[in-house]
DNA sequence: GTCAGTGCAAACTTTTTGCAACTAC
DNA sequence: GTAGTTGCAAAAAGTTTGCACTGAC
């Protein structure tokens, strides 16, 4: 299975920064890894909390993922997002290069890819900036957001009354 | 002064939006935007609060802070971040398209252009998808944080140590 | 055996909310 | 006058921290 082998490349992966950096390798951690590489998309610390403690058996406390997940960023196996109120991660190890599209209005977020977008962005000159990842928020209204609107301002006519 | 006319105009343009949306105009919305339209960069809450209670001789309450700045969000007038941990504000009438740098190591946040960049963006196909406003944060090190980092290493020579 | 890592609860920070007082309209 | 706003304080939400216990090395 493609996806148990990546599983077992990053749980390499992990295991060498450890090691480079002279900290245990716990289960917790393992485990940890292991079901972050299960989930697609994005999650926060509550949702990756309920999943451990619901589908694996294997129980962490909140403040063993908060510490983990900073070991993982650093190991550059998952990548942290700040939209909406908590912030977010995903795995990117072997990952396609997307973008995020976020509905200003019901706050849904729709990955894409751009080749030439992303192309763009890297090949910017940054100077002596050693770029390691980066993170396009493109901000609007979703087609069924607009179009509610658009029939919300027919009604009322004229003029526009109370958003929200 | 051209300063002026800028505060001006988005004061017009706010007292627009809250007409249309049966708003009041209180004297404490103005001098939030006022305050805010003074500062050059990004802001947070906090920082904004201080100005106020003491720059300004209006002091506001945080939470009408919260309250406004989502006005004067919907009214374009102010975008918000979220780098760090809290969230993080700017003006955005008149002012330059801008992308962010961010630096992992020190956190220091750097604006800079780049117009081929802009058009990349802009010119990206959405679908039906409404576009108001876009962010792209940069992330790596800063040449100073960068260099830092090289100068520890070769010190330590052959297996690096704890990062931190 | 030692000390990094863990779980737990308390602390902290940022943001939201409920409510009485105030004021723009 | 009356509803939208404000300030305050309490509550909520997310994250960090202190400490005793555990287990990786």
């Amino acid at each position: 299975m493609e996806d148990q082998h990546v599983k077992e490349t990053v749980r390499q992966i992990f295991t060498e920064y450890l090691n480079a950096n002279g900290h245990r390798k716990t289960p917790e951690r393992y485990a940890i890894l292991d079901t972050i590489y299960s989930i697609e998309g994005h999650f926060d610390i509550d949702t990756l909390y309920s999943l451990m403690a619901d589908q694996e058996n294997f129980r962490v406390s909140r403040a063993t993922l908060y510490n983990t997940i900073i070991l993982l960023i650093n190991a550059r196996l998952v990548i942290k997002h700040q939209f909406g109120n908590s912030s977010q991660y995903e795995k990117c190890y072997n990952r396609d290069t997307h973008h995020h599209r976020i509905c200003i209005q019901c706050g849904k977020v729709v990955e894409f890819q751009d080749e030439a977008l992303q192309r763009a962005i890297e090949t910017t000159k940054l100077g002596r900036f050693n770029l390691t990842h980066y993170s396009l928020y493109i901000y609007g209204l979703c087609s069924k957001c607009d179009n509610a609107n658009k029939r919300k301002r027919k009604k009322s006519n004229n003029h526009y009354k109370k958003e929200k």
